[in-house]
DNA sequence: ACCTGAACACCGTTCAAGT
DNA sequence: ACCTGAACACCGTTCAAGT
């Protein structure tokens, strides 16, 4: 289905669709030109090279997340935006260890920025504040994604099946704790991975605002 | 320098040694056996295929992280080994994506994991707990990792140079609050991203030290 | 302005052949 | 058993040429 005009947002969308579809290693220029009805080389009229077609890939994903209000409750802003990047990745898991590492951001990563900036400024949060609560949680989004997505089961029953091959077998016995893990948790019937997300990011939101009202961490490490 | 003789673990070290220096995308198959002195087909006596290589390559990045001791302070040690994570990380930036999501696990790997779990399980965690605290500090681990691998500066006096640069002007005008982020944040003498793992660490090592002992999360989406 | 075809310098990997 | 050389089916991208 070769669309009637070739433009830079056609290209970027139907790119988008067949890495979602085939993997990011399936999309090689010429796969996507073919996807696209067209030669590989008319592609390069639109996109300086494959890196700038992924820097718009990543703009795209960023697009989709739901921006935080600033004048919100800023932990239901930041919830909310939470699960909308974590809803993004695992719609586009490719994108996952691109989202932070683009050098030239889009109108959509900066907008993303910028709100989420402005919706904890508007918060009463200081500039620090802001930096300390915004690596945290990003990190924490991110890295479960990442977790989530490259895990090779997410429910039990999944894990199950993985878990009666032979190399399998020998290897929990080998490893007595994995074995144990595996037994307790991952086997156990509801198990899956991806119900620790809202836990976690609760005991970071909780933690972001005890420290704003003053209560100290306990561990040896903080400050420089 | 080709060395004697050509061995599995030769063949990892180089590739681990090819990798941190040229980055992932520099190590080819031909790469590497150049720089061992010997035609590429001659790899694949001893691994399987480039995956394989990968495979092993990972886990000689698990094999450098310290494990945690199942008798000591479970915070101590939890914070000992994340921190342990981190500079392994940071010595091989091309793993961070690839250390959850190889599907055959070496012996470092396995007994990396079987560690973690064993020192949470004789600090009296449940099965439960263990699945809780383990993923919650390695997506935040991985995650910060991944951001901090990812970004294109560290401290503020790099940051300082690329602000300078016409379109990243242009940019912060047009976003006002990444504006003052930049100008109250990056820019103040001292700031490096790298200064916010420690404090974040603890308050998640806060979180779940408090969870065990009964306090109740304040937000909405616990459980199911 | 927009698209194309041939070509270049690469990949990972197969296969038959060497020692 | 271990290593090699040629070859195959791919890559991203340059370049000169078409409309």
């Amino acid at each position: 289905m070769p669309p009637r005009k070739l433009t830079p947002e056609a290209i970027a969308s139907a790119a988008v669709d067949l890495a979602d579809r085939e993997g990011i290693e399936g999309l090689t220029m010429r796969s996507l030109a073919r996807h696209l009805g067209v030669e590989a080389m008319s592609l390069y009229h639109h996109f300086v090279g494959k890196d700038a077609l992924l820097d718009a890939m990543v703009d795209r994903v960023y697009g989709e997340i739901v921006l935080p209000a600033a004048d919100g409750n800023w932990r239901a802003e930041l919830r909310r935006r939470s699960a909308s990047v974590r809803e993004a990745l695992r719609r586009h898991p490719w994108a996952v260890p691109l989202m932070e590492s683009r050098r030239t951001p889009g109108p959509a990563t900066l907008a993303y920025h910028d709100a989420n900036i402005a919706c904890l400024r508007a918060a009463g949060f200081s500039a620090d504040q802001v930096a300390h609560a915004y690596a945290i949680v990003d990190a924490y989004v991110y890295g479960f994604t990442l977790s989530e997505t490259a895990l090779p089961f997410d429910t039990g029953e999944e894990a199950a099946v993985m878990v009666q091959e032979e190399p399998l077998q020998a290897l929990l016995t080998a490893y007595p704790n994995m074995g144990w893990f595996v037994e307790n948790v991952v086997l156990v019937p509801g198990y899956s991975f991806a119900r620790e997300f809202a836990p976690g990011l609760e005991l970071l939101l909780d933690g972001i605002e005890s420290r704003r009202r003053g209560v100290p961490a306990s561990g040896p490490s903080r400050g420089a």
